[in-house]
DNA sequence: GCCAACGTTGGC
DNA sequence: GCCAACGTTGGC
């Protein structure tokens, strides 16, 4: 199994709105290299929902529900998307500040590109963030 | 194929 | 609201 980190700007999609839904195509993607890390994702891969701009934090734990398949809202129809689903909330949510701050996770995507807003995240910085996040890992 | 101009993302 | 990082576009 594989870990990912998926970043919304919560005015934009909130970790509330996946949770009312029950799950979500992650459309919109218009990067490469963001759609080739939705490319590797497998069912049952789980992933970090990360709020971007505001908040700034990890605030739950998402699990692929759907691999690779086309993008409705792309008309080109070169772009794909996954479909995650909400497993549970961060019971405390987990800040960039604090994540910057840990030496253990410096060489998160998160931190070194801060622009990609679909990265990949190892095993240690999972079972790192979920201790700081009150789950398991 | 290079690079300047421009647009977008996202932290501060 | 600003700006750094970075991707894309288009002229040459």
């Amino acid at each position: 199994m594989a870990y990912w980190l998926f970043k919304s700007e919560p005015s934009t999609y909130s970790w509330d709105q996946l949770v009312a839904e029950g799950q979500s195509g992650w459309d919109g993607v218009r990067n490469h290299q963001a759609s080739n890390n939705m490319r590797a994702m497998r069912i049952g891969d789980r992933g970090f929902f990360y709020h971007s701009n505001e908040g700034l934090a990890v605030v739950g734990v998402v699990e692929v529900a759907a691999e690779y398949h086309p993008d409705p809202t792309d008309a080109t129809g070169k772009w794909g998307m996954v479909t995650v689903r909400p497993v549970m909330a961060a019971k405390t949510p987990v800040t960039l500040k604090q994540i910057k701050a840990d030496p253990a996770l410096q060489t998160m995507a998160l931190v070194r590109q801060s622009r990609l807003s679909v990265s990949p995240v190892t095993e240690a910085e999972w079972v790192h963030i979920c201790h700081l996040a009150g789950v398991e890992p």
